[in-house]
DNA sequence: CGATTGCATTCCTCTAGAGGAATATATACG
DNA sequence: CGTATATATTCCTCTAGAGGAATGCAATCG
C-alpha cells in the first residue's frame, strides 16, 4: 500500500483546520503565517505544522521574503483532489437521469424512490 | 463551529480505507457487506463501521433485502465534495494562464518559475 | 424448531496525530 | 552589536478514532 498523491492530498484535506487554512488562502492571494494565525485563531506552531502538511501534499506553496514566508494555494494538489471526485461524476449524472425519467414517465412519483440518491 | 455537510463529507473521505470502499463501490453498482469484506481485506466489523460513517455523510445509501444490505454510492455526498474543490478552480485556471503567458512571451522559461504552481 | 448466515453493535485497546509550551533559527531594526 | 520579530521545530501530553474480539439480532435454511 504505497501512499499516492491522492492519498497525500485527501489525508491532508481530511482535517477541518487545514480546510479552514485553504479557505483563508483562497481569499487572499497570498498570506504570511502571522496573518493566518490572526485569521484562523490557531496558535502559530499549529499553523506552521498544518502548512507543512499542506505543502507536502502540494496544496500550498511558499515564497520566502526575508523573515516572512508567503503562502499561497497550489493548483497541483487541489486538482488532484478535484480529479478524484470527478471520476465519480457518473454517479450523480445517473441520479439526474433517473430523476428525469421519473418526472417524465411516472404518474405517481411519491413511490419508488428507493435508492434515488 | 457547527459541522456542515462539507465537514461531514470531507472528514469521512479523509480516511484511506473509506476511500478504498468508495472505489470498490464504484466498480460494482451495488455491493453487499460481505462482498466488500472480501474485496477490501478488512474485517467485517470495520467495514460496517466505515460504511456507517459514509452513510452518515450521504456518500453511500443502503437497500435492505432480507438479511442482506446492498450498499451503493450516493451522489449527494460525492457532489458536495466535488463542489467544494470546484470552488477553487480559479487557482488552477490561473496556473495555466500564467503558463500560457510564459510560453508565449518569455524567451527563457527556465527562470522565474517562482510560485508557478 | 435449532443452526447458520449476514450484518450491526458494543467494549476494549492502542496508536496516529492534533494541540500546547518552550526553544531554535534566521532576519531585520535601532 | 543587542533586541525584536517571523517562523520552524522539538518535545510532551492527550484525545479521537481505527482496529480487534465478542456478542446481539434478524432472516433464512434444513
Amino acid at each position: 500500500m504505497d501512499v499516492t498523491d491522492t492519498d497525500l492530498v485527501l489525508d491532508a484535506v481530511g482535517e477541518p483546520n487545514r480546510r479552514h487554512l485553504l479557505e483563508l488562502l483562497h481569499d487572499q492571494r497570498e498570506s504570511t503565517v502571522s496573518h493566518l494565525v490572526d485569521a484562523s485563531g490557531m496558535r502559530q506552531p499549529q499553523v506552521s505544522k498544518h502548512l507543512k502538511v499542506l505543502a507536502n501534499a502540494e496544496l500550498v506553496s511558499v515564497r520566502t521574503d526575508g523573515r516572512f514566508r508567503h503562502y499561497r494555494l497550489d493548483g497541483r494538489g487541489l486538482q488532484v483532489a478535484h480529479d478524484w471526485f470527478s471520476s465519480f461524476d457518473d454517479v450523480w449524472h445517473a441520479r439526474f437521469d433517473t430523476l428525469d425519467e421519473l418526472v417524465s414517465t411516472d404518474p405517481n412519483p411519491d413511490q419508488a424512490e428507493e435508492h434515488l440518491r
